[in-house]
DNA sequence: TTGAACACTCACATTGATGTGAAGGTCAAG
DNA sequence: CTTGACCTTCACATCAATGTGAGTGTTCAA
């Protein structure tokens, strides 16, 4: 498929897909006339992408968790580098430290919710009855 | 205590600090000589802050997180706007979509060590045995 | 009383993720 | 053959989060 397809379907910007590729985190074939060409894979990559990009990952982090990070484990053990293996722990961590930084703070706005509609029903009710 | 202080105790600059008291996101009292004051609470405040931004929050949703996060749960409950309730709604499940994508993405690298880390040892112990 | 260490404001620079638009090539349908 | 809808590259613009530095005031201790 071509960019503008791929755009549509995964709600990125033709302008962002030509940057991921720029920075390395996708690679799209050319069709003769030039024509980035992709394949059906991609639109998960590209929504995987996203994702961690809204999250808060910069895409210099991303392009080095995107080889692991693809579904059929094709796992390609034979060269990973120590610093390779490092750079996955301590990003495991720091995903760690995000996760638990957000789901405290959703948890707290649950709470507040929470007691907000609480109070709100009361209300109703006290209305109600009077 | 004073900016440089809380700067130290906190990790962020003091250029950030003053930044966020502009976004609105902190307030500090002035000594008479036009110093920033701030208390011992805005140490936890502050560390909030950088937790939601590094976890990709820009400040202006901050901004309307903060009020409903802090501990003591001092619930303003009386002037909470229809508007807010569903902002908050809203982020509350972007919150969670954040941490999924997260979480996912942490546990697939988790695997990915696991495997790397099995097949490193399996060629240690070969190579031990040999 | 001077110097170091802090504070202030203001302003310009940078970086990363984006938008926007110009100038032009490709292709299919009328 | 032209028109419209794609695509290409290139470049400049923007926005948020930061850095950096200039120019100046305050405090404190030697």
């Amino acid at each position: 498929m071509r960019i503008g397809e791929l755009a549509e379907r995964t709600g990125v910007s033709r302008r962002l897909l030509r940057y991921y590729e720029e920075q390395g985190l996708i690679t799209a074939s050319r069709a003769p006339n030039g024509y980035r060409e992709y394949q059906e894979s991609h639109v998960d990559v590209v929504l995987q992408i996203k994702g961690l990009l809204d999250a808060g990952l910069p895409t210099r982090i991303i392009e080095q968790l995107l080889p692991c990070l693809d579904k059929p484990q094709t796992i390609y053990v034979p060269d990973v580098t120590p610093e390779m293996i490092t750079t996955l722990q301590c990003e495991q961590t720091r995903l760690s430290e995000r996760i638990e930084c957000l789901t405290r703070n959703r948890d707290r706005i649950a709470e507040y919710l929470d007691a907000v509609l609480r109070v709100k029903s009361a209300k109703t009710e006290s209305r109600a009855s009077s």
